[in-house]
DNA sequence: AGCTATTCATAATC
DNA sequence: TGATTATGAATAGCT
């Protein structure tokens, strides 16, 4: 239903993929809300999307509570018991997690190394030289760029210099004019100088993304 | 889409109402595998017949457990007794721990640097640069170290040798009493040779602890 | 965000 | 029920 058949499998395209999620997400809510009219269904939908994004639909004459109940009776699954487990072996695992990170983290600040075996150094070591030649080229990068932010910054200077220079020529040229009677007032800009010659703002760009 | 269009009201004919309550329920599941899979999408959908029969789908990657624990961070509504807050407030504290370390340990990797303000990489350098002199000077204590037990292995040896070349010289001399009809028999060592010069194991210890 | 050419879901019917 | 099919809906690919 579609200018082409698409195959049942993950999109690759992000971009795409969010598109057809939107509208495929309203077609199921649609779907939802009519099976819930036409048939007097209870119907509860949640979807997240890959992003996080969560949509929820619950027919009107129940709640989700309601619905969960219902869940636990049909299925005689306990969903209170199970989340309490679930937490549990959740806290374990991010624990675990945790604790490997935080030995992980001290190792690389050189803490608590006599634990290791030789061997083991041989990689700390490559990944602090790896991460330390990362944060230098970045540091690199950064002063290239204020570098260069300060040769336009230079350039505008000059540039503004050179206007100015022009602008007080010409004020003085009113001057001698005036002491003839004649004054321009017509703009803030002599009427004769070129549009580029302006100033115009630079925007520098720190971030280089 | 069928042979006439209908309004979406109830379906007064309660068969009509089953027929279209089931033909409808497979095609929205049908639908929510779809989006799970090409959107990378988790769904969880609960549907109940007028009759009471429940249906659901949950997406593989997922359970109805998670689902339900993401719905109550969506939206804050609260799903179960105050007893599970405890551990969903632990899980939230360490996952945000976690989440903290992950990006120090990226960003130690010389990761997602781009995000960062020039001055917060002195800090992550110095910790490199400190790191590495840690885990280097580590290593040259453990050459040393190596360096060390090369030497107790090598006097070990000569004591060894100093041994062995003794007790050639015992045996032999047995040999020659055993011409004469005399036969030490009751030690493996000769009982004239001193106790400190028995072999003794010597244990190279590489922890140092 | 709209627009269509298509494919798909399904209401009516058998 | 289950299969068939004409028809309206949903939507993939493009702007």
């Amino acid at each position: 239903m579609g200018r082409g058949k698409i195959e049942i499998r993950r999109i690759e395209n992000s971009a795409n993929r969010q598109v057809t999620y939107t509208k495929r997400r309203n077609g199921i809510l649609k779907k939802a809300k009519e099976i819930t009219v036409l048939c007097d269904a209870d119907v509860s939908l949640v979807i997240f999307s890959s992003t996080g994004k969560m949509t929820e639909y619950c027919s009107s004459s129940t709640t989700l509570i309601k619905m969960l109940d219902g869940y636990q009776k049909a299925t005689g699954k306990k969903l209170w018991d199970a989340k309490h487990e679930f937490l549990s072996k959740e806290v374990d695992r991010i624990q675990k997690e945790n604790d490997c990170m935080r030995i992980k983290l001290r190792h690389l600040k050189g803490e608590d190394l006599t634990s290791l075996h030789p061997k083991e150094l041989i990689p700390i070591e490559e990944a602090l030289q790896n991460g330390l030649t990362n944060v230098r080229y970045r540091q690199v990068e950064l002063w290239k760029l204020l570098k260069k932010n300060e040769r336009t910054l230079e350039e505008e200077n000059k540039h503004l210099s050179y206007i100015l220079h022009h602008q007080q020529l010409v004020t003085d040229m009113n001057v001698r004019e005036m002491g003839y009677g004649y004054c321009e007032k017509e703009s803030e800009y002599p009427s004769h100088m070129p549009c580029t010659f302006r100033v115009q703002p630079i925007q520098p760009n720190l971030q280089n993304k």
